[in-house]
This record gives C-alpha cells, sequence and structure tokens, in this order.
DNA sequence: AATATGATTGACCGATACGGTCAGGAAAGG
DNA sequence: CCTTTCCTGACCGTATCGGTCAATCATATT
C-alpha cells in the first residue's frame, strides 16, 4: 500500500475507491478484475498496482475504508440518540443515503461482502466488518417498550418484516443497477411512514 | 438439443437439470463453467456436450423448462381460485415449496435469469420467462377488495412491503447457499399469518 | 541545462480457465 | 460378432487476468 494515494488529490483518491466499490460490488472478488476498476477510475492498471500491491490489498483496504466511513457518518448522524423505533430507523437510512451521495456504491459493496466466499478473504473480511449474524439473532436481541406498538403485536415479527423488506429493495436495485440516493430515500421513507402507521398503538 | 436427452431415465435427466440450474443460480451466465455443471451431474464435460449442442442451448432449455414446470404446478396447486389475498400469497408459496422439493435451485435461477445481462441473452431470455415488470407496476394493478382489510390502510404499501420481505428472504438464502424448503415453508407462512392479522379488518 | 525524483503508461508474460472437438473405448442390442 | 448409441479423457485455441518492467513524462532541484 503506497504512501503516495493519501497524497493524491482527492477527486483522484475518490474516482480509485469508487471504482473499487463499483466493480467488487457487481461481481465476486475473484471476478472483479483490476483492469476493470482501474478503467472506471479513469487510470491505468499499472499505476493501480503501483497504489496497491495486489488485488487483496485493494479489497481489504476498501472493506477498512467503509467501515470507517459508515462509522463516521453514524456518529455524525447521532443516530442512536433517538428513542422512537421508526426514527431509528429513519436515521439508519438517512445514514445510508448521505454516504450513498458520496460512495454511490459503498452500501452494496459491503452487502456483497457479507456474503464473499473466497477462502483466503473470508477471515479477513469478519475481522474488518464484522461477522453477519443473521437477521433472526437480530430480531431476538430487541428490546423495545411494548406499550408503544399495536396492542397484541409480535415485535420479532415486525423487526423480520422490516428487516427483509429494506433488503429486498436494496438487492433489487443493486441488481437493476439503477443506484438514486434521492429515489431511495423518498421508497424507503414511504414504507418505513407505512409501516410506523401499521405498527403503532392507535 | 440431441432427442436421447428425453430418453434418459428421469434420475439422470433430473440429475443435469438440478446441476444447471445450481450452477447457473449461484453465478452470472458468462461465468458458470459447462464443466462445473457436468461435474455437478455427475457426467463428462464431453457427455454434456453430447446432449446439447452448446453453453446457451443449454441455458435457454433451462429457461424453457423451468416456466414449464412453473406453469404446471400453478395449475396443479389451482392457485388462483381463491378469493382471500393471503391465501393466494399462500398457495403460490406452496408452489414455489413444491418445486424446490424435487428442483432445488429452480426459484434461484428464474431470479438470476431476470436480472441476466449477457447481451447474446437477454432478449431470448425475455422471451421465455417473460419481462420483469417491477414490483411497482404490479402494486399499482392490484385490485382488491378494501372492505376486507385494515381501515385506512394503503394497499399499494401492503403489496409492496410483502413483495420485498418476501424477495429479501429469497436473496438473503441464496446468497448464504442454504436452501431448505420445509424451512422456507414455515419462515414464509409465519410472515404471511403476520401480516394477515396486522393487515386484516379487525 | 542537467539531473534527480516520483508519477504514469503500454507492452508484455506466465498461468489459468473455459468452450468446444475428436478419436476412440464401453455398452447395449441384434 | 457387428453396429449403433453412449460416454470419456485428452487435447486445442483462445481469452482473461494478475502482476512486472522498462521506458516516458512531469516537476522540482541543483
Amino acid at each position: 500500500m503506497n504512501e503516495s494515494f493519501f497524497q493524491l488529490p482527492q477527486e483522484k483518491r475518490m474516482a480509485i475507491i469508487n471504482a473499487g466499490f463499483r466493480v467488487f460490488s457487481r461481481h465476486s472478488y475473484k471476478n472483479s478484475p483490476m483492469s476493470e476498476i482501474a478503467a472506471a477510475a479513469g487510470i491505468s492498471k499499472s499505476l493501480l498496482f503501483y497504489y496497491f500491491k495486489n488485488k487483496k490489498e485493494l479489497y481489504l483496504f476498501l472493506c477498512r475504508h467503509s467501515t470507517e466511513l459508515t462509522q463516521q457518518e453514524i456518529t455524525r448522524q447521532g443516530c442512536y440518540d433517538r428513542e422512537d423505533f421508526f426514527d431509528i430507523f429513519l436515521s439508519g437510512l438517512k445514514v445510508k443515503v448521505q454516504l450513498m451521495k458520496r460512495y454511490p456504491d459503498l452500501s452494496l459493496f459491503q452487502l456483497k461482502a457479507y456474503y464473499e466466499k473466497d477462502k483466503e478473504l473470508r477471515g479477513e473480511i469478519n475481522k474488518l466488518i464484522g461477522e453477519y449474524s443473521g437477521y433472526e439473532t437480530q430480531a431476538q436481541m430487541l428490546k423495545l417498550d411494548k406499550s408503544r406498538f399495536a396492542e397484541g403485536l409480535d415485535l420479532k415479527m415486525m423487526y423480520t418484516d422490516m428487516y427483509l423488506a429494506s433488503q429486498g429493495y436494496l438487492w433489487e436495485k443493486l441488481q437493476g443497477g439503477k443506484i438514486d440516493p434521492d429515489r431511495m430515500e423518498k421508497d424507503l421513507t414511504a414504507l418505513a411512514e407505512f409501516w410506523r402507521k401499521v405498527y403503532s398503538r392507535k
């Protein structure tokens, strides 16, 4: 990892990073050619190897960087100071949208990284972005104030529903290749408000 | 397409078909090697080329076959004689589950085919399994009896929610590589019953 | 102007993967 | 036996890709 990479003008550095997110989020690790990343960044393949000594280093740098960026944005937005469940969801959404404006393919990159199966990478990815625990366990751990939600509502199922629908939305956009932060904010906000209305105690 | 393929003992023919579904559902068309399909089917690559004159022919056969199978199962289950919306959803689920028991990767194969981007294939896929119209339009076309659902419920959003969550579930299982029809039936039935409870008029 | 230093490239290499072919060996049937 | 069908391993040409390298370009220094 050549230090000069960090001395690059922001524009060029971002171009390389985004090119990496882009290509890796659309194919598996193995099927993401360095040449394509270089082309997407507007530089030569050789120069890419000048900054990163090999493909693995680039990939792992992007893993690390993506979590740093996410963490940064989360604290910047003060996500977890909220107490209303749907507000938390919405602020989480805000984070993704803000991030997506600067790094259109970041969340898709992370999504793919969670599921990357390459033997040589799997272990290191876990260290960098954390193992994905599955929505079932997340739903288990949820501690919510029952009195704020509709009577008799199964909160675990509610969470499952919300999680799966958001995930389904993301996958759909990923496959379609259409990434539009504003559209995404609009769609998912509408969903969240729908849920708030349906699930809240009257 | 060698006619002798259809004279094969069912077991062997199914092995080949399922191998095709399996491999094509896990990679893109381009990245699905014929050798891997052959290996998964327990035959030699040469024999696979004996039955199908090239990769494209095999792929398109699988497209055709998967829709035929689905269509068959749908009429067999008499899906659309039901009138209750959630019953329709559940019978659709039954179709998928039944099919999945014989062809574990069929629905994943179709899901991938909808999004396959290969220039040479795109047109023919549409002809065989139909173009995917997007859930938004599906939600538009929905004609439901408002009086059966909770008062003031946004039916379009309800459908969007249900569609995205089911889709999210499928993607999640696809990526995790864990395909278990019974598990799927259990999970999605639970979701459907949850929705029925929340969305129905009290 | 000469030189040194780092940035950047195109051409190239070795390895590998893959679609497809082919000559010929088993099997099955007569 | 012989013929036809089934089936395989070895092989080929091509394309791709990670990575290298010598050469060039830009810039700053002497």
